[in-house]
DNA sequence: TCTCTCATGTTTGCGCTGCTTACATTAGGA
DNA sequence: TCCTAATGTAAGCAGCGCAAACATGAGAGA
């Protein structure tokens, strides 16, 4: 007989992807990276311990995932820091301080933004663009500063590496 | 009876700690820190698959001693590249262009000077130390600079905070 | 309402790994 | 010359990533 709808779990999780990247973020925030596995994830999620292969290809796809997700919320949280009465050097500085903040508060997640040795951005294309997306907040910033000529006549990408290289200095900072 | 002297390999190695180091270097040179396993490596240099245990604790032990082992060489590249002649300007100038050679160069280890994720460094004390002596050339420079009255006069920490964060910066897009 | 399909979850199993324990060999000092 | 400590080997456990075959059930189309 079938078992009763009380008596017993639903087969089906409902939301098993979305789970397993929260879980993953919670096991980043407090272990490394290398301590996690996708087995132990199922268990502590209450699925059996290979389920998550049906959501993701492999270890380093869950890893390429956490980070994806993480560039589309920096994008957001960039996008909405810039507001309008702002002209070019504020919004460098805002754009700046929500990188920092984000570096913080999702720092699970942006950690994988610079550890090659889990996320291998040369195979998932949408994790390129998410990050793509991301650094052209700070490149269109840059442009704006350009034509309203506040900033120097120099290549964008070249500025804009150079801001990234100090914020980024100072985030790594922040978190040791 | 006892085999004779050629046709066999000698029972010890010899020096296996030193080329499991080397072994695991070039490994990092060309794979990712993830793909590296202790048998692989005791297999590659035609040990039995558990003989590295006699030499490192755990396969973080062996990352904690390679770190170090970098730790070792940047400090003495960096007390070599200073200068009789020079003033702290120049000292920190050559401080820092050491800096970045030796991260090209010693990729495979300098990465993992900031891979928590790999090397603990609350638990190898002697890792510690080795950092911290590294560090302290640089405190050096800056001390020097500020006793010259050519720095600016602020807490040397921060104020070597603030150079370690820019040259990483730099380093990590030098990689990239 | 019934049935069929396919996304999602389970079971089983292979080969690899880190690491432990018990045993073998040998270099070098007493 | 013998003993011991350092260093290597062999065997084995449990966990892991991943693949393949199978089970379940939610939702679309009849």
């Amino acid at each position: 007989m079938t078992s009763t709808r009380r008596d017993r779990k639903k087969y089906h999780h409902g939301d098993l992807r979305q789970a397993l990247l929260e879980a993953a973020c919670d096991h980043l925030r407090h272990e490394n990276a290398d301590t996690l596995s996708l087995r132990a994830l199922a268990r502590k999620i209450g699925v059996s311990q290979t389920a998550p292969y049906r959501h993701f290809d492999s270890r380093n796809a869950l890893f390429a995932a956490i980070a994806e997700w993480g560039f589309r919320i920096l994008e957001q949280e960039l996008q909405a820091s810039l507001q309008d009465g702002d002209d070019a050097v504020d919004a460098l500085v805002r754009v700046g301080l929500t990188y920092l903040e984000f570096s913080v508060t999702h720092y699970e997640k942006y950690q994988l933004f610079f550890d090659s040795s889990m996320v291998d951005f040369e195979e998932y294309e949408s994790l390129r663009d998410a990050g793509e997306s991301s650094f052209r907040v700070m490149l269109g910033v840059i442009e704006r500063g350009k034509a309203e000529g506040v900033f120097l006549d120099q290549p964008e990408e070249e500025m804009a590496a150079m801001v990234w290289s100090g914020i980024h200095g100072i985030a790594s900072l922040l978190k040791t």
